[in-house]
DNA sequence: GTACAGATTGAG
DNA sequence: TCAATCTGTACT
């Protein structure tokens, strides 16, 4: 299977959403492997963004690797106790990042054990140690391609009702139609 | 320095 | 409906 490199993820967020739907997500820990197949994804894209954390193009200890090179993780604890795992997506100084929503299980677990995005982070154990991981160079995490056609749906994204209305109803959800295992 | 809300989840 | 309790931001 081909491991997706740096130039799968180096272009815009909402392209690289739409192709990585299908992918296999593979960690390994302790020798084990874990693998799932990726059914949603939201995008966080650019300053404008409202509900992005890097809105208004600030920089802060937690955001900055968003605005780094694509192909990198960027993790971060939520509600003080849940990670949630982005990917970053395109060029130096645009700060983008998809995330992950929710994993169909292929090894290592199964049922909807990963049908969130904080228990997908817990599912394939990933913590703040794998912040700035790059996920093309990695021997502990990356992604592999499948050639298989989805269906893809979109939708208004979850949670950043907060933001104004605009931003808070594009849909920059993306999801595998009529998948079981995407989050409720 | 204090206050508060958030890209969530599971229990009640 | 609420509490778990970390991080950034807007105040005093």
């Amino acid at each position: 299977m081909r491991k997706l490199g740096r130039s799968f993820f180096a272009r815009p967020a909402l392209a690289v959403c739409r192709e990585i739907l299908g992918k296999y997500i593979v960690r390994v820990c302790r020798g084990r492997k874990i693998i799932g197949k990726i059914v949603e994804v939201e995008a966080y894209s650019g300053p404008a963004d409202r509900g992005s954390h890097a809105f208004g193009g600030k920089i802060t200890a937690r955001n900055k690797i968003m605005f780094e090179q694509g192909g990198l993780v960027y993790i971060y604890l939520i509600y003080g106790m849940y990670w949630l795992f982005n990917i970053t997506t395109g060029r130096p100084g645009h700060p983008a990042a998809i995330l992950i929503r929710a994993v169909e299980p292929v090894q290592g677990f199964s049922g909807r054990e990963a049908s969130g995005p904080g228990k997908f982070c817990k599912v394939f154990k990933l913590d703040k140690s794998f912040y700035g991981e790059d996920l093309t160079k990695s021997k502990r995490l990356w992604l592999e391609d499948n050639p298989e056609k989805i269906k893809v749906n979109r939708g208004p994204r979850i949670g950043i009702d907060y933001a104004d209305p605009y931003w808070s109803k594009i849909p920059w959800r993306f999801w595998v139609k009529d998948n079981p295992y995407i989050s409720k």
